[in-house]
Formats: C-alpha cells, structure tokens, sequence
DNA sequence: CCAAATTTGATGTACGTAAATCAAAATTTG
DNA sequence: CAAATTTTGATTTACGTACATCAAATTTGG
C-alpha cells in the first residue's frame, strides 16, 4: 500500500497539522520538526496523491497558448490541435485560453507575457519569435514560478523549462541526406523555399541542410535561399521564376510554411523536368503531392502530439512533477507515398 | 462547473441513491425511472470523475503484459520498457506485472489467457502469435469483459480492443520505396532476412515489400526470403553464404530481430561491395552501423510508446472512456543518420 | 521566572464518488 | 385488499489531501 499522510505523521512523530504545514509549506514550523518530516517522507517513500490533492483543492489548471496568427495550413492545424485539448479539458480539469498575436512581432509578444504575468495562469505555451525581449519576458515569468514551454520553435539561451517541438537542425540534414541520395550522385543545383530567416526553426533547418550537403554530396550546390515568408502566392512567383531561369535545378527543399505556391508552381512549370522535392509539414496540399508524386518525401512535425506533450509537461511542472523525457521528445517525421497516416 | 452526481439528482428529481444505482449498475431501479436518470445524464452532460471514483474505490488497476521469452535487443527493449512503467506504477495506481511464455508457442499462451481469465485482471497487453486457438483464448476475455490490447505483433480476426504497434504493410512498403530510391534505378538483387514467417508482423513487412518492389523496381529482384529465426548466429551464417554466392545482390532489407549477425556478416563479406541495407529496429548494434555506413536507414517502432500507449489504452477500457486515436497511433520511426534520438 | 510569541496538536469540513444500511414508499401478487 | 415484494429515499462512511480553527504545549525574550 502506498504510504499517506497519516504514515508521515506517524513515522516522523508529530501531528497531521504538522505534516500538513510541512508539505504545504505553511509557517509555523520549527526548522528541526520541518527536517524530522522531510526525512520521514524521504524515507517512507511518501508521494503526494495528485488526484486526491487536485480533488481537495478543487484545482482547475489554467493553461494559456500563445499562437501567431498566420494563415498557413501548419498554423491552422495547431490552432485545431488546441481546440481539440480545449475539448477534452473539462475531463481533465483543465481550463485552455489561446492568445494571437501578430506573428513575427516581438513587441507585441512581450507585452501579452508581461499582462500573464500578472494574472498567474498555471502554465504557458508560446510559438516563439526568437528575439532577446522575449526572452527576457519569458525569464521573467519562470522566476515568477510560473511554467512556460515554447511550442514549434524554441527560444535562444531562455530558461524556459522545455521546448515541445522538432530538432531543425536534424530535420535539415535529414532533408539533406533523403536528396543527395535520392538525387543518386548526380550533378546540378538545389533550390531551397523558406518562409523567412528570421525564425529560428528556418534557420537552424537551412543550417543542417547545408551542413550535410557540403560535406556529403559535394555534387551538389545549394542556390541562394527564397524567401516566400510562408506566402502561397509569393511563392508560386518565386519558385516559377527560378525554375525558368535556372535549368540546372535538380532539387527542391521547401523548409517552410505556405507549400501550396510551391506544389502549382511545380506542376507548371517542371512537368518536362524530373525535380526531387523534399518538403515539410503534411497538409491536404502535401499530401496530394506526395502522392501524385510531385514531391518525394515530407517532414513533418505532429501538432497535436507537440499540443498534448506541452500541456503534460505544464502540468507535471505545475505539480511538481517529473516528465517522462522520451515520452515528451517530439519526433521528426519521415512520410514517403507508403507510410502516410 | 462540472455537473455532479448531486445535480443529476436534482434534474432527474430522484436520490443520489438512485443516481448511485443507475451509474454502477446496481440492482433495483424500474425501467422508467433508470430512463429518467440517463436522460438527466444526457442533458446536463454529467461526465464522472474519474480521479474522485476511483480515490472512493480505493482502485488500483491490475495490467498484465505477457511478453515472448526472446533473447534479442527488440525484445530486451520492450521487457526494459515495460519495467520502466512498473517503476512508474505507484504514482499511476497501477500495478503491472509481466509473464514471459516461450515464443512462437500458441499452447503456452492459450493456457496463460486461460488462467488470466479466472484471475480477471484490469487488462492485458499481449505479443500476439498469430493463431487460431490465441484468438479464440482472447476472444473469450474480451467476452468476458476484460480489456485486452496486442502488443507489437496482431491477432488476425480477434475482438483485441486496441492493437498498440505498427502498421508493418506500410512499413514493408516504405523499405521498399527507400531502397529502391537509393539504389537509383541500378540493376541487381535484393537479399531479404526475416525471423520466421510464422509472425504475422514479419509476413506483412515482406508482403508490402514484395508488392512496392513489383510495381515500382522492375529492376531489382528479390532472392527467396533468409529465415534467420531472429537468432544473431544463424543470421550470420546464412548471409554470410548468401552474399558469397550471389554477387548479384546490390541490397539487403532486413525486416526482422536479431541484426547482429546480419552487420556482421556485412562487414566480412561486403567490404570491397557497396550494398544498401534496410534494416528494423533501432539497437546500439543498428545504430553503431547506421552511423558507420553499413546499414543505410533503420525503421523503428518506440518500445516505450507503445508499452505506454497500451497502459493508457487499458486504463481507458478499463474506465469506459474514450481514447485519442490520433494519441495512440503508433508511428513508422525512420532513422537515417541525422535523425537519431 | 513570567509573559509573550511561536510552535504543535486535535479536530472538523470539504472535494466528488462509491458503497452500504435501513426505513419508507410504491408496486405487484394472491 | 392485505401481504409480499420491489423500488426509492435518506443518511453515513470512506478514499487521500487541503485548509481552517482553536486549544495546548513549547520556546523565546525581557
């Protein structure tokens, strides 16, 4: 049988009250009666009954998601992601706000965390936008004892307590190496799609896919990067005008949002040419490319297991309690033709 | 806030007793008035907490897992996962305990099943050898009501609530599509390794293999399947022939346990040739070669997932509560170099 | 050494559900 | 219609923890 209060108490030789002014560390406590608890907790091997604890204090956790308000199929399934969680709350007696804000805006980002600051949610979960006030903003809240975990894209040298989302740098070089063998040791150019190199996920993919690419398939050269800012539109310009100007694109690697611009372009403009296009992120749009075979393979990064990891997590943090790490690793995924969902 | 058993009352116009009796289904309460109660159910949309039942029940769920008693890594892995969760069970209310049967030894797990089925344990997690006489064991605990999940490998045509592994057509499929690709259109044979094709797990890797390779790689052939009974040993040995005698082979899909002796017999026979290797399951030996360029891609199946998601499976059953499809789906792990955890 | 302050103990209520008991009411049976 | 039976109500205890109150004991300061 699990040891409860009432066997600290016995164990430790003092009152309930007192063991109950320990764990709750409640004052009036003298320092040598609050060790002799501790030890017979440690002891005994006592663990707090969570459900039992959540139950008497009528404990509602209250977690807040912070979103960027892009219009891009990754962005919106998210958002759904959450509003499936925010479904299943009442179950777990949670409680799920979601916050936009405009997405890229450092300012605007700041001034949200700074107004949870005062309202002490139980949990935070934010996309960052990699930029030192928001670091700083999010440090603040950690010192505040309040739990934050970035979502998607991390934030550089934060003392956030995790991070729910892919290693980009992995993803890039994975990227790279899927091409370079595909591609066979052929010779010619690679054109890279990103959304802008002001987030930190592009950046650290692009960085592992040159990496990889450098030193493994020298045949290959990487062309200047595009940068579509995860813009359908934008992107279907960009790409048709360099697939017509440059005929020794070989490769594609789409390491952004917005893949819709990339798949027309594609398909105007490459149905004589045999491209091998590595993309990110399964869409309806993605998929039916996969499938078609205008792309070869995708990334993706599962937002409803990066949505349901980070709310574990906050509320692990919120009691106090250990995660399980390999269960919260979120893992890059591979989909060819064969393996889709 | 969340309706109560007291408001059901209130709406139904009835006593919590009778409230009690219609929620546990206890005896006693007229057609009528058991109406009355589930429409007042229905309409305040009552969910039961199921922290607070079982704190009163004083509940704690008994899981079963019968593992094969298999001396290789895959199996070792799974075993250590499985204890992980029992390190894990105090905190979760459960108590789980593991019974090894030889493998591939339908009598010895019909005779298990049965004894399980007087013991009536919360739930049971099994490896399932695929054959008549295991599905009828398990149908009739699922008729009894006893939740049961396979494990890893399914029981063709059983009443399992929940199957917690992979889909390995797909996974059979997606090896083919790597290989093929990475081998760019050459001209050759392929070696293909399995343990027994007596597990279900193993004919449907090899039957999706088969079926991409046919449609898509005209120009690969696949030799007559190596049996290696997932034994390091024999594995070797047999392979080691075969890569003396064909020298035809340009590639290798291994889909089975026991790669030790495959890398092996790789690094004696193939060093002068460069062959592709596909291989499953992500060991320190699969790993040590994927890294040093033996094996070209891993497909992997997370032990610890699956033993996790089989836990809240059963528990779920166990409760009569819905799960996450989307949570339980265990996922085709695809490891090139780049990717490893 | 006494008064004041601090620390500790004893006890009760609450959370939402399960389970049991016994009495009261309603229904069915003869 | 009375007796037997079934159904329903009222009430209590328990699960493990949190939290509050008041009294008693202990320690500290002057």
């Amino acid at each position: 049988m699990r040891p409860t209060v009432h066997d600290i108490a016995a164990a430790a030789g003092v009152s309930l009250a007192t063991v109950d002014r320990v764990l709750n560390q409640r004052p009036g406590v003298r320092k040598v009666t609050r060790e002799k608890v501790e030890n017979a907790i440690r002891e005994i091997g006592y663990i707090r009954d969570v459900a039992a604890a959540n139950l008497a204090k009528g404990r509602t956790y209250s977690f807040v998601f912070i979103l960027p308000a892009s219009d891009n199929s990754f962005m919106h399934g998210l958002n759904d992601e959450v509003r499936a969680a925010v479904a299943r709350s009442s179950v777990e007696r949670t409680n799920i706000r979601t916050i936009e804000v405009p997405a890229f805006d450092p300012g605007a980002l700041v001034q949200i965390l700074n107004e949870l600051g005062d309202e002490r949610p139980s949990g935070i979960a934010l996309v960052a936008t990699d930029a030192p006030e928001v670091r700083d903003a999010v440090d603040r809240l950690v010192q505040d004892g309040i739990p934050v975990v970035t979502l998607v894209s991390d934030l550089t040298g934060s003392q956030r307590h995790h991070y729910a989302g892919v290693d980009n740098i992995a993803a890039g070089r994975t990227a790279a190496r899927l091409l370079g063998r595909f591609l066979g040791g052929a010779t010619g150019e690679i054109a890279v799609l990103a959304g802008s190199m002001l987030v930190r996920d592009h950046r650290e993919r692009l960085e592992g896919f040159a990496a990889v690419m450098a030193a493994e398939f020298p045949s290959l050269s990487i062309l200047p990067v595009i940068e579509g800012r995860d813009d359908p539109e934008m992107a279907h310009m960009l790409v048709a005008d360099a697939l017509s100007k440059k005929s020794g694109i070989i490769g594609v690697y789409s390491l952004g949002a917005g893949n819709r611009g990339l798949i027309r372009a594609l398909k105007e403009k490459a149905v004589d040419r045999s491209l091998t296009v590595i993309a990110h992120e399964l869409t309806t749009h993605t998929r039916a490319a996969l499938l078609d075979g205008t792309i070869d393979a995708i990334l993706n990064q599962d937002a409803g297991h990066e949505v349901r990891s980070a709310i574990r997590v906050l509320k692990a943090k919120a009691d106090g309690l250990a995660v399980i790490e390999a269960q919260e690793r979120i893992r890059l995924d591979i989909f060819l033709k064969d393996n889709l969902p």
